[in-house]
DNA sequence: GACTATAGTGAACTATCATTCCGCTTGTCA
DNA sequence: TGACAAGCGGAATGATAGTTCACTATAGTC
């Protein structure tokens, strides 16, 4: 049992401020490009900085997609209030909305689709408060979908994650043919509780 | 343009037979063992051959890769063929039976699964053939269904194959808590056109 | 302006794997 | 049974990519 001593926690230098930003914006840049297959090397590249550098402000490459994987939440988390806040649509459309957004967003962060497929721990524990708050808020908004009784009863927010994951395959996939705006919608339609030839 | 001669195709001497099929054996095995990170090494061993002998058997991985799921879509089809010859049950319930028995077998074999799921045309390509009969299957299925009005207008048997890939990931990242035979029930009930709270 | 903790650099190191190569072994067939 | 093409083995090779480290540079401070 140690007790962390509370640390100054003196403020980085400036320069190494501006250096972190770049190369989370690199990072960022290079996973928003279809592939997973990003190295820390092109990243460094990319933000005009050495590798060591990356490394002086990230442990190791898991780290540094953490940081993405967890903005990324925020603004999934985002999303979700802004559905919750939402008067005018029903519930399940408030949720479907949200989870639209979402998808649209993970569409362009390979860092993200990476920690939702290989089931990432790794990575996802660097996200932990920000995932915690996202199923929160999910199990709010599946609950007024419920209660509405336009979400299916057995539906639970803990299939979000799941069911993401599977999207997140079909966009990496990147197959010319496969949609995976497609793919979200028959997920959606099989969320919903019922209503035949309903357009969502 | 170049013609094939006709070789006289050598049978295969004995012992190299033998180790053929202990190589796919050995692969299927350990792909069979959740992880698609498997090794050549790996896979000699287990056949108690040299990697050598791997080499001489399968170009390189990904024609081994491509053998197996060659196998797997004969199984498929197979399953296809049998919902089709099935005059019992109606025209939906034969496609969701065929769907469910072709997804628990792809979830042990994690070479089919990385082949669905990184789009990955160059295994892919060791199995064109039976991939095409499975479509023109599928398709027959497929348009069973909708003559019913079960199934949705809009799907198409070319939707499969992505659905397929999001399942898959979902088995691969082998979470506690995801269950990849919920998220082919809200899938198969994103399929079916209509029919409250319908259990399927 | 000098001092120094903090930060940056990138060549070198390391680990991981697919793949090759070549000397040895063995089925097959006359 | 002897010749030899076909097959086998597995150490060595090569490519890729994450990570380290010894050294240099500089922001912040007195």
């Amino acid at each position: 049992m140690t007790t962390t001593p509370i640390e100054t926690i003196r403020p980085l230098r400036a320069d190494a401020r501006r250096n972190r930003a770049r190369i989370i914006d690199a990072a960022r840049e290079l996973f928003a490009g279809e592939q997973a297959n990003v190295q820390m090397d092109d990243i460094a590249r990319h933000a005009r900085v050495g590798v060591g550098t990356v490394y002086r402000h990230f442990p190791d490459k898991e780290a540094l997609m953490g940081e993405l994987v967890r903005q990324r939440f925020d603004l999934f988390n985002e999303n979700l209030r802004h559905a919750l806040a939402d008067e005018r649509s029903g519930a399940f459309a408030a949720l479907a909305t949200a989870l639209r957004a979402n998808v649209a967003s993970v569409a362009e962060d390979a860092a993200t689709r990476y920690a939702f497929m290989s089931g990432g721990e790794r990575v996802f524990a660097h996200a932990a408060p920000e995932m915690e708050q996202f199923m929160l808020l999910a199990d709010e908004l599946v609950g007024r979908a419920r209660d509405t009784g336009e979400l299916r009863d057995d539906f639970k927010a803990g299939d979000i994650p799941m069911l993401m994951c599977g999207i997140c395959a079909t966009i990496g996939a990147s197959k010319p043919d496969w949609d995976w705006q497609r793919h979200l919608d028959l997920i959606l339609h099989g969320m919903h509780r019922g209503g035949v030839g309903r357009k969502l």
